[in-house]
DNA sequence: TTCGTCATGTAATGGGTTACATGATTAC
DNA sequence: GTAATCATGTAACCCATTACATGACGAA
């Protein structure tokens, strides 16, 4: 998750993890915000794998003084060849994990980079997910509407009408993709055998 | 924040684990949900703290043959003395926690047995955290709006919109409590008659 | 010279999830 | 008698957070 945003931030261009930082809160605005207790861990991590590595800036530092001490200074970083293969990787991936309330945020963010087809695979995804818990909440709402208190009943209709108003803000998106780039090819439609959810 | 969740139905009645969870997506709609994977640990883990204990219903079940082998049965778990304080305790905590995404619905869910000074400032405590991250991204966007895509733009505005929102439903709950239950003991406007306060 | 912000990092911890394993009860 | 659902539980892990520690650099 993480990883996936900082994939898609660097393909953009090499940056230092405090960079990184600022505009992962201008990438994911409300959605989502990462500290640097989880950042500078995620991009060792990273490096380590392979996906990416610093980028000295083709160097021409004048080499006057450089760090002396304790070498204290911006590492700026950028992604390899299998960093970009495992963006792609990631960004082709439109599974039950790219509809999650945490993920599907980011997933989206990158949706400029990504296929259509996926996105609007995605976009369908996260709807049927909305809907299902719309539908579950209208339910269990139907039935017990009367042993509800103010407050509760104030916070289940809240909540029923932020999943309304996303699943409506989902069906214009789908269109819009829908109207830009007509149904390429035939995909065994909504057939979502579910999964997660509680057993 | 489980832990929260779990006092505050036990409160009502007991229950066990399973129809504990049932209640608690009916009680929570979809701010949350919770495994039972992580809600069977926390009930064991609040029984050793002595908040809840287990409840055999004044008992009297004909021993005849009871659980034979491996003794699976229902667990119905109840409050105890310092468990009703506990949940006292959480309720009167109108701290920062309280206003957090994942924690707030929580807290508002049993507004009904908060007192009502506490509720006012739970609300504008979230109230104003939403607000600032209002701004933050209003500030971010116009920064960067030229130079973001579609995609990540409609991203930004629709939680804009789902924010602002939020503030608006806030503000008329606000409202509302005000209404309700006029400025207690404060100092604003000292000239206020009183009437229908907390205990 | 001190304060704010930029900048990097670690250790401890938290609060949950998934996947698994098991068994009891009910409905058909 | 078998499928669904009710019911309880464990172990392994995940993904992040908080609090802390350090230090460079520019502006007042």
């Amino acid at each position: 998750m993480l990883e996936l945003a900082v994939l898609g931030l660097l393909q953009a261009s090499p940056l230092h993890g405090y960079e990184l930082r600022q505009r992962l809160k201008a990438t994911l605005g409300t959605f989502r915000a990462f500290s640097y207790g989880s950042l500078y861990p995620t991009l060792r991590g990273m490096k380590e794998a392979g996906w990416l590595c610093e980028d000295d800036g083709n160097a021409e530092v004048v080499a006057g003084a450089p760090p002396l001490t304790g070498r204290r200074g911006k590492v700026v970083y950028k992604l390899t060849a299998e960093g970009k293969e495992r963006f792609q990787e990631l960004l082709a991936e439109a599974g039950p994990t790219s509809w999650e309330d945490e993920t599907f945020g980011v997933h989206f963010a990158f949706f400029g980079q990504t296929d259509p087809e996926v996105r609007v695979r995605i976009l369908e995804g996260r709807r049927s997910r909305l809907e299902e818990r719309r539908e579950s909440v209208r339910t269990t709402l139907a039935r017990t509407r009367s042993r509800l208190d103010r407050y509760t009943l104030q916070l289940q209709e809240h909540g029923l009408e932020s999943v309304e108003r996303e699943v409506r803000w989902l069906t214009e998106l789908i269109e819009t993709e829908r109207r830009t780039a007509p149904p390429a090819a035939s995909h065994p439609p909504p057939n979502h055998p579910r999964e997660r959810g509680a057993p």
